[in-house]
RNA sequence: GGAGAGAUGGCUGAGUGGACGAAAGCGGCCGCCUGCUAAGCGGUUGUGGGGGUGUAUAGCCCUCACCCCGGGUUCGAAUCCCGGUCUCUCCGCCA
């Protein structure tokens, strides 16, 4: 949510923004209209207040009993036109808020311009895709060879789009969780936070998802709680409506989560493989910080995601977001992409593994996340920040695709071996 | 799931219709005093909104709302009524 005061008095600096994200501004008008309806319904009511408050309080007072009942008479008539008012400040106020979290994040000023995704900058490659000496599988025959992946019992069982890892495969993805838990916990200083999986509607306005991105989310309508579709979420909102004091920042999270998502806007996508299932597991990192570090530790986010790639040695890239390609609250995002070998008839690919985003102050003004600057200052919004480090099924994929040998095999990444009790290689039964 | 109790400021805890935004204590902050420490003394100390005055998102002034949340009763609600949420105790059940 974008602060009303600034909407007020920098008006062309928040047009100017939503005209660089291609998105329109005209709810901006519709919001200061709004505004200016609500405050001048607030001095009015607000001065009826305080006369209903001066008057009740001489009541009591008053000894001459005509005289008493007289004021009583006019009280009870102030207290219907104040609550008509009430009530027109209350509809009028409804609707103002709702405009305001329909509204997206302000882009970063250096956040580059762009029209579509084609204007996403590249700003850096780790590493080259590997050069077969042989026909590369891609991974959901390897798998399927190997028995680690099994998609049609998945699909029997659930439906289309889950599969099941069986085996050495669930035992991959699992070593996967430890190792990036262990190295986000042990070398980059996040502390775990193992959160539900299950969450109150007003988390995830928290972050943004609602009102706009309900129709991805699951959610369950006899105990209202809706299934969360990253850890993000429930993370995030874990100091919603608190005011934290100043030393306590950075706070630097990092959850485990399974993560659900129907995924109707992308029907028909990706349906080939684990790429893009209704469930997966991922690990999510999310930072609490003062405003001036916040640029600093985006950066600091995107590499520590990365060094999870670098110590799996496999290829990827960071790719700066244009603002066409920003999601919804962010004001900056980097996406990680790690190299997929792919293959049988298909070139190989740069699979998405995390998206790093710095959201300012956009998702704690919706949340209520407050710290204290310094003793007695008042509270101020904190910046959030959150990235995967890394998203399960895709970085799998990256490991079964290119650790892949000729007999169909999969070689352990060095990195995993401590977590696979020092297997080198999966071969199938 | 059944029965009961409860939710007040950073904390403890008063307050059952009228000057209560809230006693008292603790803690915090500012100052005084004491040649250390401790104690003592005085003051101050919640959040959000609106209006006014300011170059000011600094001060200052006025005002409204907030005693878990949402409704209601009343001239007037922390206090009474209804609904919800959460916590605790006992029983039942259970990974």
């Amino acid at each position: 949510m974008l602060d009303i005061r600034l909407i007020r008095e920098q008006t062309d600096f928040v047009k100017n923004g939503l005209n660089r994200l291609g998105a329109p501004t005209d709810i901006i008008d519709t919001i200061l209209e709004l505004d200016r309806r609500k405050r001048r319904l607030l001095t009015d009511v607000e001065s009826l207040k305080g006369e209903r408050n001066s008057v009740s309080k001489t009541i009591p007072r008053i000894t001459d009993s005509a005289e008493r009942e007289r004021k009583i008479a006019e009280m009870r008539q102030l207290g219907e036109r104040i609550a008509s008012l009430d009530a027109e400040v209350q509809s009028v106020d409804a609707t103002l808020q709702k405009r305001m979290l329909e509204v997206p994040n302000l882009p970063h000023e250096g956040t580059p311009l762009g029209l579509n995704e084609s204007d996403n900058v590249v700003v850096r490659q780790i590493g080259d895709p590997r050069a077969f000496d042989f026909a590369p599988k891609p991974h959901w025959e390897l798998g399927e060879k190997l028995g680690i992946l099994d998609i049609a019992r998945g699909v029997k069982i659930s439906g289309s789009r889950f599969y099941i890892l069986k085996g050495a495969g669930a035992a991959l993805q699992r070593a996967l969780i430890a190792f990036m838990l262990d190295v986000h916990i042990r070398e980059h200083g996040y502390t775990e936070v193992y959160p539900p999986f299950m969450v109150r509607e007003e988390c995830l306005y928290g972050t943004g998802n609602l009102p706009k991105f309900g129709d991805n989310l699951y959610h369950d309508v006899e105990d209202d709680l809706w299934l969360i579709p990253t850890a993000e979420v429930p993370v995030t909102n874990l100091y919603r409506e608190e005011i934290l004091e100043a030393d306590l920042l950075p706070i630097r999270h990092v959850a485990y989560s399974s993560c659900f998502r129907r995924e109707r806007m992308s029907a028909g996508r990706d349906v080939r493989g684990i790429k893009r299932g209704h469930q997966f597991d991922k690990v999510e990192m999310v930072k609490f910080v003062e405003p001036l570090q916040s640029d600093a530790e985006l950066e600091s986010l995107v590499a520590d995601a990365e060094d999870i790639c670098r110590r799996l040695e496999i290829p990827h890239r960071v790719v700066q977001m244009c603002t066409a390609d920003l999601s919804f609250s962010a004001a900056m995002k980097y996406d990680i992409e790690i190299w997929a070998s792919r293959a049988g008839g298909e070139e190989g690919e740069w699979l998405e593994v995390s998206s790093c985003s710095n959201f300012r102050d956009f998702q704690a003004r919706r949340a209520g996340i407050r710290y204290r600057p310094s003793k007695g200052a008042r509270p101020e919004y904190v910046h959030t920040l959150n990235g995967s480090g890394l998203a399960l099924p895709r970085t799998l994929i990256a490991v079964i695709e290119n650790y892949q040998n000729e007999d169909g095999s999969i070689t352990v990444p060095a990195a995993l071996k401590p977590y696979l009790n020092g297997l080198c290689k999966l071969e199938g039964e």
